[in-house]
DNA sequence: ATCGTGCATGTCGTC
DNA sequence: ACGACATGCACGATA
């Protein structure tokens, strides 16, 4: 035996590590094609699962009929089967019939169903040890768990009620292989006749084909017979021998598709069974060939509601196939409708040809709209697209974020497309549109021309139209917020500025929710003689709890248990982790365990979570207001607002914040040129981080300080003045001989400050090339004072410097007495205080300023 | 220059 | 690690 290869060199896939994907049959007939390129393969010898006649035949290695795909008139019908092989369509269908019935109930009654011996039968009594089988039905809970909910109550041998859905993963490969030891000697059966040490990813797969018949039939069954459960599985499984299973006949195939429920898909499906019959809960996809499980985000959701709803007024039997999100691709103007993989091969005609196949669409308008169905090769795989779907998706009106929905109607095997708009709640009765998909104009093979799964007969009758009264109009539904039901892999869809906006509140109240780490121990770190926390570790984020204010003016602070959802009273500095519990409720001793009545009346607290929604709506109103205004970006605009919130809290004239840093050089690295805290662009004024917070509550305390320091100083200078005044009347009584007086050059000095401060304050100019802490410097060295006499004076520096013995200090200040002087060359202020400097310093180099250092252009 | 087509690639979810 | 898929991009066709 040699492996096949394809004969599209670029593709070279070889058919033996090919299989397992399904190869495709050739529409015509018996030929293999490779499953990527769709070429023929260059030797058509090897198959592990079955032999291909030189004849081009196949035959069923269980009933040695032979086989072909069923194009044409056959001996038997072929099927592909869903842990990869092929058999005909008798023998393989009687073997998973006999399967599912022994699943569906619970294993406990296998003969029932079909009235003769079956394998299940055989495996479970006389081959397989009871552990082995309790772990095939592990594995098989994993998709039948609600199903089989139903026949626990009445068989007390139920098995799988009682087994833990967490089990159900483990142990699958050995599983499979015990069950292929246990089946594969009965050789009563293609479907078990595989040996190949590959089949235990096969037997995974099997199981969840046992499982869908009996979704079909749910799905399928005529109205009133508890068709709209979302997962009937055993209440109609009677009907399987019976009508419902002839219409396997044809239509059914191999490889029906039941993935496992996700965690909230099944949540959602069993709280729909007891409480919310009109939650929009997942529906695992009716039959389909899938080469692999069709993931639960694919599932149908459509609900009860609307499915009774169409069902019932069209009289017709509706199978939800697989639906997706539209991407900001699939809305957008290229008309490419990407298709889920498995979904394509699941309820799609098989393709073999990239061209693939038009698709015609019938909308409610009687539009009919053709789309093509291909594939392109993509990573040794296959990606499905629909093109031709822009107008389409543009005369529903649907965007990024809305999901269209392809569903089924038999007879005839139409497709029906539909969508829903993306609204805000999740369970809100969604708009809901339905029109009809014709099949194709190209042949469509057995899934589609079926004529046995389900019947929507007035369909037909209506000639493939809906009846438009029973849906709600979509139109106008446009400006609804999307995305909030986005699927999961909706992070590239486009998001309107409302959502963004629903974001943003979000991050803010996670702001709220930041604590420090419990390991991390701050070091204090002391700026201006003020004390502050520095956490080398980031918070953590800890529960959520919500505020109440009594009429007594008492606060209280509330927290919900995450086990019992209770509302518990905690002390106002409570701080909880982000799982919490009555149990770890340790100041009330009466309501530590989830037993325990809730403190609050549900009016109560009804009301108190109203009240808290609205002060949220508020907030939102508020920043929405505030997204609207024009807004400086960056931490420019956040040291501008300060600037700003210093102005105007001094009673100043607001002065608008500049985006641009006109005094940073190239290269300059000072927080604002480096910083983008989040990586993806500045923050923005109002922005509540905890780096902007920590920002601007340093920023603020700095200012307090340099203002109360500026006052005692103009305070003390004032009396120094007094004094200064006293004295010269005292002595010669010259008070504006402008000698080499120090107290004339601090006051020189001091008068400088006062004046700058004011421009700073009235302009809302900031040097970010100044050192912060130059201020401090510039206030207490008498180099400044020294400026001052210089130019009041106009004797040389050199000579004062060398009168005086101060080459020292020149050197060391020497930059700041060159700024000093430009500056006042310029007739400006010698000490233009870097706001955004200052900020920078101090807020984002804390490593930096104990030493004084500044990394942004000192140096 | 624009548009359409086909493929490549990066991201992300799942196994 | 692998596969699915969203999207970017090159290239040819067309206006």
């Amino acid at each position: 035996m040699s492996a096949k290869i394809c004969m599209n060199s670029s593709c070279g896939a070889s058919a033996s590590t090919e299989w397992k994907k399904g190869w495709v049959l050739r529409s015509g007939g018996y030929a293999d094609l490779c499953y990527t390129c769709g070429s023929a393969f260059e030797n058509s010898v090897y198959c592990n699962m079955f032999h291909l006649e030189e004849s081009g035949w196949r035959e069923c290695s269980s009933c040695s009929k032979l086989l072909h795909c069923g194009c044409i008139a056959s001996e038997s019908l072929v099927e592909l089967l869903d842990y990869g092989g092929i058999g005909c369509t008798s023998c393989t269908r009687s073997s998973r019939l006999s399967l599912n019935n022994g699943i569906a109930s619970g294993l406990g009654s296998l003969k029932a169903s079909t009235g003769e011996p079956t394998y299940i039968d055989n495996l479970e009594f006389d081959t397989v040890d009871g552990g082995k089988l309790a772990q095939l039905c592990r594995l098989i809970e994993a998709n039948e768990s609600i199903l089989l909910s139903q026949s626990e109550g009445t068989d007390p041998n139920a098995r799988l009620g009682q087994l833990r859905q967490e089990d159900t993963t483990h142990s699958i490969g050995e599983i499979g292989t015990s069950f292929f030891n246990a089946t594969h000697p009965s050789g009563r059966s293609s479907t078990f006749s595989n040996p190949d040490p590959g089949s235990m990813l096969d037997m995974k797969d099997m199981c969840g084909s046992l499982s869908q018949p009996s979704l079909c039939m749910a799905l399928g069954a005529p109205p009133g017979i508890s068709k709209f459960a979302p997962f009937p599985g055993a209440v109609v499984e009677g009907k399987e021998n019976g009508q419902s299973m002839a219409s396997f006949q044809q239509g059914q195939r191999s490889r029906p598709i039941l993935p496992k429920p996700s965690k909230p898909d099944v949540a959602a499906g069993s709280e729909a069974n007891k409480t919310a019959p009109e939650l929009r809960i997942a529906r695992p996809p009716a039959d389909g060939r899938g080469k692999s499980q069709l993931l639960p985000r694919y599932w149908p959701r459509i609900t009860d509601q609307e499915l009774q709803q169409l069902s019932g007024d069209l009289n017709s039997n509706i199978v939800p196939l697989f639906e997706k999100v539209l991407s900001a691709s699939d809305a957008g103007r290229i008309g490419r409708l990407v298709l889920p993989k498995a979904c394509a091969e699941a309820y799609f005609p098989p393709i073999s040809q990239s061209e693939g196949l038009p698709l015609r669409i019938q909308d409610v308008k009687g539009r009919e709209w053709t789309f093509q169905f291909r594939f392109w090769p993509n990573n040794n795989s296959r990606m499905y697209v629909l093109e031709g779907v822009t107008p389409c998706i543009q005369s529903m009106q649907l965007r990024a974020g809305d999901t269209i929905t392809f569903s089924r109607i038999d007879p005839g095997g139409k497709l029906v497309i539909g969508y829903r708009k993306a609204t805000n709640n999740i369970t809100d009765t969604q708009d809901f549109q339905t029109s009809v998909l014709a099949n194709a104009a190209a042949p469509i093979d057995t899934s589609f021309s079926a004529d046995g799964d389900i019947g929507w007969n007035q369909s037909e009758n209506n000639g493939g139209k809906i009846n438009g009264d029973l849906l709600p109009q979509p139109v106008g539904t446009a400006e609804k917020k999307r995305t909030r039901n986005i699927g999961p892999k909706s992070k590239r869809l486009l998001m309107h500025s409302e959502d963004a906006l629903e974001l943003r509140l979000t991050w803010e109240e996670a702001q709220d929710l930041l604590r420090p780490s419990p390991s991390a121990k701050p070091s204090i770190v002391n700026i201006d003689d003020h004390e502050f926390e520095e956490y080398d570790e980031p918070p953590v984020f800890g529960k959520r709890t919500i505020f109440t204010a009594q009429p007594s003016g008492d606060q209280e602070q509330w927290a919900q248990c995450d086990d019992c959802s209770k509302w518990r009273k905690l002390p106002l500095d409570a701080l909880l982790p982000p799982k919490w519990t009555c149990s770890e409720n340790t100041w009330d001793s009466t309501r530590c365990t989830c037993s325990a009545p809730e403190e609050m009346s549900p009016k109560d607290l009804d009301n108190v979570l109203r009240v808290t929604k609205d002060i949220k709506k508020r907030r939102s109103g508020e920043l929405q207001k505030q997204v609207h205004e024009r807004e400086p970006s960056g931490l420019d605009a956040l040291a501008s607002a300060a600037v700003l919130g210093d102005s105007i809290s001094d009673g100043g004239e607001a002065v608008g914040a500049t985006t641009k840093h006109p005094r940073h050089r190239p290269g300059c690295t000072c927080i604002v040129c480096i910083q983008p805290p989040s990586g993806k662009g500045k923050h923005k004024s109002t922005c509540m981080c905890n780096v902007c917070m920590t920002v601007k509550r340093r920023f603020k305390t700095l200012m307090l300080r340099k203002k109360k320091r500026q006052s005692e100083r103009e305070a003390e200078a004032c009396q120094k003045d007094k004094n200064d005044q006293t004295d010269e009347l005292e002595t010669n009584g010259t008070s504006s001989s402008p000698g080499l007086h120090e107290k004339d050059l601090q006051y020189g000095g001091n008068k400088n400050q006062t004046q700058t401060e004011e421009a700073e304050t009235s302009t809302g100019q900031i040097d970010l090339n100044s050192h912060p802490y130059r201020e401090d410097m510039q206030l207490d060295v008498p180099i400044l004072s020294m400026m001052n006499f210089v130019d009041t004076t106009n004797t040389p520096l050199d000579n004062y410097i060398k009168l005086n013995g101060l080459a020292s200090v020149i050197c060391e200040q020497k930059g700041t007495l060159s700024s000093c002087l430009l500056s006042k060359s310029n007739g400006e202020s010698l000490r233009r205080l870097s706001d955004e400097a200052l900020l920078a310093s101090i807020g984002w180099d804390h490593e930096n300023k104990a030493d004084g250092r500044c990394t942004s252009n000192i140096g």
